[in-house]
DNA sequence: CGACGATACGGACCGCCGGTCCGCTTGGCA
DNA sequence: TGCCAAGCGGACCGGCGGTCCGTATCGTCG
């Protein structure tokens, strides 16, 4: 298994659309309005490229998706508390839901763009499954903690892109409130504490 | 003012095409494959009168989907309890987060549609307004829980259409099952009883 | 009952977008 | 240096939501 290699310039053309992508995705306000043209325009490259490097444009969205959560994945999987993995399971919980309402915050059109990529839902795609199954290890390690799996699926549902972008966009709910609430509702919705 | 009445054609095509979505939506599973030509074809109209009946396809969800919740909406504002306005709203809000749910469950397709539809947000609907300012009205009533607001929000989302149609659909999560799930988190997410 | 204006009908038509195709260019190896 | 696989790019396609306008129908008024 050689695993073949890409010429040069198939490197060097990802990276641009890559780039122009997160510049067009970032400048933009609405996701629709950035079309797969206007992206192989920026990047000064041909429609065929951007389809043949990326294969459609979830695809597209995903690998931006996954490149500006890598320093976020590895900051979680070997960082420092209270994201890391030798956080107490009770403090860690809250810490990773701001995580990741501080990247939706941070990211909110790609995020969105993402998460309403009208195919199938966002729940097939391979980042959600990864952060469902850390966040549900980690609340099975609280005793006495009834559903994990569900419960998992139901506190990342409270930082969903759209309810972000509604409460902080149109709302104009300010971030530290915002993160203060989510913080509030998941402490909520762990068993308490005592005993 | 005196509201100017439609001719009987056009109540009677509206009445067509609101039974041929209906059909439509149900058989199909997956909403995208369900054109607006297609609708219209079904409902013996042009797409021309479907347009000026609905405005456009986000009406045309709306307007089934408020159909589809008119018996809900009245069984929750006048109804007898659980659900109607007498029920102890430590009691009331497991039973409107249960009701919730059944409809999406009920109403797979259309949900997933009307939730998905590329536009804006869910958030800006006028059913999820409703649902919302109900929901969080009841939480208020409920001593020591803070923040009734955001709590209706993330309530709200553990049963959103997408989430739902993955457990229920994906993961062949039988419908008691995730009844008794998102029971158990919403109880668990409500302040304790005690003192 | 006949006729006339307002209203609605319907499907050809438009613009746009994601995605494909294929003749041409270019990188990299012998 | 020559050869060819890999890659390029933009014309092209199919299908969608939405519009337009000539035609048919409703319902009212004389």
């Amino acid at each position: 298994m050689p695993e073949r290699r890409s010429r040069k310039d198939a490197v060097r053309n990802r990276e641009a659309v890559l780039a122009a992508a997160d510049a067009l995705f970032s400048r933009r306000e609405s996701p629709e309005d950035v079309t797969m043209a206007d992206v192989a325009a920026a990047a000064g490259v041909g429609k065929g490229t951007l389809f043949r490097a990326f294969g459609d444009r979830a695809g597209l969205l995903r690998a931006l998706y996954a490149a500006r959560l890598a320093s976020m994945r590895e900051a979680v999987e070997s960082g420092p508390p209270p994201l890391g993995p030798a956080t107490p399971p009770r403090e860690r919980v809250p810490a990773l839901l701001d995580a990741v309402l501080c990247f939706k915050l941070d990211n909110r059109p790609l995020a969105l763009a993402l998460e309403g990529s009208g195919n199938g839902s966002p729940y097939r795609a391979e980042h959600y499954a990864w952060w469902h199954g850390l966040l549900r290890g980690v609340l099975e390690q609280i005793p006495g903690l009834a559903e994990p799996g569900f419960t998992a699926h139901a506190l990342l549902a409270a930082t969903r892109a759209d309810l972000v972008e509604y409460l902080a966009g149109e709302e104009g709910l300010p971030r530290e409130h915002l993160r203060a609430q989510v913080r509030g509702f998941v402490v909520r919705a762990l068993p308490s504490a005592s005993h």
